[in-house]
DNA sequence: GAGCAAATTGACAGCGCTGTCATTTATGCC
DNA sequence: GGCATAAATGACAGCGCTGTCAATTTGCTC
């Protein structure tokens, strides 16, 4: 039979109450007491039940990962943002769970207040672009959800993680400047994603540094896809005076313009080079492999779902945590001929 | 405030206990007693509290997805398997937990142990290699707790999804000699992985369906991995008589193999043939795109759920469905020269 | 229409915990 | 040492549902 926090109880000759006060990390309790309450429970290997738990503290120790499962991004990084959430998670002993939710579509709204009625989760953390869909952040608010993000656009008093992404793309593109490359085009990605801006952004403020004034026809629309990067290449390579190198916003369109470089018997990095963002793990199973940005997306998964837990147990209020990024400087960009 | 049950009850002039019933989906209340309940429910939205449910029912509506997370297959494998166990559990209104489960490392069983009295899961949904993991297998029986399998390799009375890998491999083997290779070889995945052995049998009923001799220097060891792959396939091509095609057991190693061929100057698919198996997004974006087997692994995550649900409610035992597979040609296979 | 079985409905306790508030014990101060 | 104050502990109700079992209604037979 299942052992109860009143049997911890009797065997540690106190009230349950006492053993709840322990178990929640509470005031007002004693060292002495403390110790001979959680050597009971270690004892007689004491599980609360979450859900008696839950109904009588009127909180659900559950976190929710809303993504958008129609812009979203590679499966790749949610797959590792989720990893770190669920990391973070487990330590606190909290459980996770995840939550697809389109953002197109019009019940949006009405599918979140129902993720929230059901599930009741104690904090929600929000990955790219769902950061930044005004509605939802709007409805947080108002249903006092607290909530962490994942690389949010709007600053202010969000919680969470974000990282350089304007200075990483610019360092990428100054990488190509000292390559000797002047012709650098750029791949945008969906137009109103912070990734995009700040990417473009970026690639500006490096090519502007550099004195060159900026090219429109160098600057093409893209939509994160490998396919949209296959067609925004074929509209460069299109170009009377082609580019030397391509930055694409992300990993998954340079793949798209290293096919299309295929596709014109371009050879990279000899006639091209070519580099992206995000560090996937197709970009180095690429021939050549891909210069990219690598971003520590498993460790922000996990410092976004810290600071979550970090203000849902009343420490603080939380942070917008910035990490780090590295240039990975690999085959597929090379010195112009 | 929050809508119980006790004021659907009072709006439908029944006990709570009928509503109760009505909500359970039980027998024994009358249709248009049904009806009024139901009317009700929708009327006030309500919403039952899944704590107090699973508190006082004893159980807890949650399904729990196992993946190993250290021979773990490719993400994109698993991130597609998770969304349709979400979407099974979504409608049948269960939650659903991801559990990442090292298999190696002693404490495998204390940790799922952890994992049922900590969560209280009702059912769980494996995943490949953890289908095949007998200490675990051998605990899910003994503390009764009902389980679907996604690729099991024992039949029986599992219950759960599977693909004919086999055929699927044999399928794949008959294209490349029809396309008239005769020195064909296999790069192998993990050994005990059920996927290895299928594939590495359909292989084999091919070849010698063709009454070609196995030759043992053309089939070598991989793990499933990018960099195997690579490994693999150097081997392979420091032989004095090379293989016109390479049949790996998942696109990860077929990518490696692809790059290796790079390395010596192979032009795919003029000079060396090259095929998967999955039909990851990767397997598109290369250039040229690999000749690959699609498995609906979407698909297969969703029934695996059906399954387990439909074991859960009673509907009968649930039994192990067969899906079919595609073969995919792309443009890494092509005659031999 | 009485009599009986079967179907329907309801009363009530209790799942395992925590919030509230009362009670007991320790601490500080003159 | 006596008193005021603070810290520690406990009693008890109740969170929102469902299981058990008793009460009531319905349908059937003769």
């Amino acid at each position: 039979m299942r052992v109860r926090l009143e049997d911890v109880a009797r065997a540690a000759n106190v009230s349950p109450k006492t053993v709840s006060r322990v178990l929640n990390d509470e005031a007002n309790v004693t060292d002495a007491t403390r110790e001979r309450v959680r050597a009971a429970m270690e004892a007689m290997d004491y599980r609360p039940h979450p859900s008696a738990r839950s109904l009588a503290g009127n909180r659900s120790f559950l976190v929710a990962m809303l993504y958008d499962n129609n812009d979203n991004p590679a499966s790749t990084y949610l797959a590792e943002i989720q990893d770190g959430v669920l990391e973070a998670c487990d330590a606190h002993r909290y459980s996770m769970m995840v939550r697809p939710l389109r953002m197109r579509g019009g019940d949006f709204i009405r599918r979140f207040d129902a993720l929230i009625s059901d599930h009741h989760p104690d904090g929600v953390v929000l990955t790219p672009p769902i950061t930044d869909y005004a509605p939802l952040l709007k409805r947080l608010r108002e249903s006092n959800v607290p909530y962490a993000s994942v690389s949010p656009q709007r600053r202010g008093k969000v919680i969470g993680v974000t990282m350089d992404e304007q200075r990483a793309a610019r360092a990428i593109v100054e990488h190509l400047l000292e390559l000797g490359h002047r012709r650098i085009a750029h791949v945008i990605g969906i137009a109103d994603h912070g990734a995009s801006r700040w990417r473009l952004a970026g690639y500006r403020e490096a090519m502007a540094a550099a004195g060159l004034p900026e090219d429109p026809a160098l600057v093409v629309q893209g939509a994160f896809t490998f396919g949209s990067g296959v067609e925004a290449a074929r509209k460069l390579f299109a170009l009377a005076k082609r580019p030397t190198a391509v930055f694409a916003a992300n990993d998954d369109m340079a793949t798209g313009v290293m096919w299309a470089a295929g596709e014109y018997g371009l050879k990279v990095p000899h006639d091209l080079s070519v580099c992206g963002f995000d560090d996937t793990p197709l970009s180095r199973q690429l021939w050549p492999a891909l210069t990219t940005i690598q971003q520590p997306s498993r460790e922000m998964g996990k410092i976004a779902a810290e600071q979550l837990l970090g203000a849902l147990r009343g420490h603080g209020a939380g942070q917008l945590v910035q990490v780090p990024f590295v240039l990975q400087i690999r085959g597929s960009t090379a010195a112009v001929p």
